[in-house]
DNA sequence: ATAATCTCTATTAATTCTGTAGAGATTTAA
DNA sequence: TTAAATCTCTACAGAATTAATAGAGATTAT
């Protein structure tokens, strides 16, 4: 499971992107919006802020905006600002790649294999997926066979 | 990433699926040969047996096997009973589904809708794959990108 | 100056993870 | 029938992580 903070990060960058390019938004105002504790958010946002996706302006008048434009902010990004690496085991990761404690040997080892598989896969459609693609609101008709699945769950 | 423990019991489990069909073997053998902690892996492979996946006998020539044949135990299978559900979010989850606590609704939340795609693609993978799969040592000609990625980076 | 707003660091409560401990039950075989 | 080997079950504990909360500080507009 992501994490909650992960959540809070991915709706408050929504809630950025919705936003007319340019406008600041309070911190108070996307807190209440999201049903965010505000304080929590404000740990959120600042670290969005010192890895360069967000700016924000102290004082009156101020808040947060989006630094990038949302067709360049993917949620692999979002995703290993907020919950750090994305593999399911440190010897997959490609940013933070670091060796299984307890590994004969990570060449030959099935488990790295098949996750491997599994992540590539995961990894792709996160890494490609952008918060501007987030926003489009496709008709039924393009939705992926897993989306049509759980829509029809949720309705049930 | 995944659990310990959930390393601990694909690595047990990969342990019982080499061993010829029918000899069961000592806890205290897996344990030793995967380095795992001897009473942690005593719990892992009780939770295995609860679920139906192992045997075991107790006394002298006691010991643990495989209940399925190793083509029909997928990672997915195991992943689930010991680290519950692999859905990055409750409301993905198809075996333990739990609506999203503060998601105002779930039909058009636009973070369900990208996870949902990402988890299905990896959920197709570990569900698939089973120990027999895992055991196949395949040549390399037939590894995937991110394969021979990692063990360019592994050998390098 | 002052009010509004973001910034930074510390602390805390709850939960989860990774084991450890030990008494008990079952089986085999001498 | 006894002893040794082995799995079974429950409880506990320390460390790490998560999800906040708290409060003093810095900056900005008016």
């Amino acid at each position: 499971m992501i994490s909650q903070k992960a959540k809070y990060a991915l709706r408050a960058l929504i809630e950025l992107a919705r936003a007319k390019e340019g406008d600041a938004q309070l911190i108070t105002d996307i807190a209440s919006h999201q049903r965010i504790p505000k304080k929590f958010l404000e740990q959120i946002l600042l670290d969005l802020k010192h890895d360069g996706l967000v700016y924000s302006r102290r004082g009156r008048n101020g808040g947060y905006g989006l630094l990038k434009d949302p067709c360049h902010i993917t949620f692999g990004q979002i995703m290993r600002i907020i919950d750090g690496p994305m593999a399911p085991l440190p010897c997959l990761s490609r940013m933070a790649y670091r060796r299984c404690e307890d590994c004969h040997d990570e060449t030959i080892c099935e488990i790295r294999r098949v996750f491997s598989r599994a992540y590539d896969q995961s990894a792709k459609i996160l890494d490609s997926t952008t918060l501007a693609d987030a926003l489009i609101n496709r008709p039924k008709d393009l939705l992926t066979d897993g989306e049509i699945e759980s829509a029809e769950r949720v309705t049930a």
